[in-house]
Order: structure tokens, then C-alpha cells, then sequence
DNA sequence: CGCATATTCAACCAAATGGTTGACCAAACC
DNA sequence: GGTTTGGTCAACCATTTGGTTGAATATGCG
């Protein structure tokens, strides 16, 4: 009874990870460069760029020794269909979710 | 830096919460009558309806010694904001949204 | 009152999560 | 060849999660 919705949700449940979909969202970006703004080791932001992997939410592809990261917004699919099931949302709307970005982005203090 | 996307998205994460929601879509529901097509107890449906609550989810009413819950899909929007500024998904899908749900309502090996 | 019904609380447990550090491997550079 | 750079792996740890059971608290009913 677990399908991929439960991935794609728990991905997005953790504010570290939806930062990093948020950077992703302007440019592909090597592991090191996603790991640069926030506070924690390589290692950990590594795990997170796995669990967002599985979750079908970015693609890593190893050139040289580096591994890029792109985001795979279609992972989304699924899950904003399921939800926008639950009542008639808005349009696509650019302005509110650049206040959400705002909101998002990492600064000196992230956690 | 946690908002409520933290609590809505881990609350959307589990299978049984959503197969809450989808149940709760048609109507509202006594707390014992939401748990009865699960396999497991009344507890655990009562925590899992904490979780739902406390990401606004759903709401609670008390009348006499039954307690009422129902949909809140407002609490969706924000979410659905967030993630449909990720890729310009489809317009609100019922046929998908069917199948959604029949992938996801609870049978007698649900567990 | 006394009992059944509806729901939560408390204590407990196993497994998952999110982080750390240090060792490790692979590619690039001098 | 030796060292730096990019990234993962392994072991460990604290906290959270999702479930259990049994006792407790209301509320309604005869």
C-alpha cells in the first residue's frame, strides 16, 4: 500500500531539502556547491541529494569528479495531481511562490 | 527556518493519513468510523488524526461523545503553491485524481 | 446508578530519520 | 608519484515516528 507518493512527500517534508529543490530550480549545481550555503557536513547534505534522488526529484550524473545535480520537476506530477484533488487551487502562481522562495532560501544561519 | 510545510508535507507522507483524507473527501467521519477499515487501533488512528489536525488538515468537533472530524483542503494550498511553481503542471485532473484515490482507499489487508 | 460507547492518555518498543566524524575512493593537478 | 579536491561509506548517536497495550475519562442509555 506504500507507493511513490510517500517518497515524493517525505522528501518535501524536510525544509533543508525543499531549499535545495529551490536552488536547483535556477541551475544544475555540483554536490559541493548545493552543500556551500547551509551550516551541516558534505555528509549529510550527500544523504539528503540521495533521499531526493529516490524520490525521483533530481538526477545526479558524475562528470570527472563532479557530480552534477538536476532538478526533475515532473516527479511533482503525481503528487500535485493527488492534492489538487482536495479542492479547486489556484492557478500556477508565479508571485506567491516567489514569496515561498523567499522564505525558503538559506541564509548565514540556516540550520 | 520550519514552517508548515514541514508538518503538511510529513503529515501527506504516510499512506494511511492519506487514505484518510480520501475518506474523509465524501463525508465527514466519526474518529471510530475512520478507523474502521484499518487493520490497526483505534490509538493509532486517533494519533495519526493529531497529526492531520496539527497540520490543519483536518479539523475536530466534539458533539456529545462522538468527535467529528473534516477536511480542511485549505491547508493544501500552500503546499500546492510551493510545488506548482516547480513546473507548469496540468490543470486540476479528476480522471487522475480518481485513480488516485483508488489506489489509496483502504481494503481488509490494508495495513 | 451502573454499564456500554467513544476517545484519549501513558508507557513502552522497534525502526526510521537526520546529524556527526573519520576512513575511503576516484579524478585532477603539479 | 604525491597531493589536493569531490564525494561517498560506515559506524555511531539522539530524536522522532508509528505502532502496541492497558488504564483513564467522558458521554449517553436503561
Amino acid at each position: 500500500m506504500s507507493n511513490d507518493l510517500d517518497t515524493v512527500f517525505a522528501a518535501l517534508a524536510d525544509p533543508t531539502r525543499r531549499t535545495i529543490l529551490a536552488m536547483l530550480l535556477e541551475d544544475d549545481m555540483a554536490v559541493t556547491d548545493v552543500a556551500e550555503p547551509f551550516e551541516m557536513s558534505l555528509a549529510a547534505i550527500s544523504k539528503h541529494l540521495v533521499i531526493l534522488t529516490k524520490a525521483g526529484l533530481i538526477s545526479q550524473e558524475k562528470r570527472g569528479r563532479v557530480k552534477w545535480c538536476k532538478l526533475e520537476p515532473d516527479a511533482l506530477r503525481a503528487a500535485s495531481v493527488w492534492m489538487q484533488g482536495f479542492g479547486q487551487f489556484e492557478p500556477v502562481n508565479l508571485d506567491a511562490f516567489e514569496r515561498f522562495l523567499e522564505t525558503e532560501l538559506p541564509t548565514a544561519d540556516d540550520a
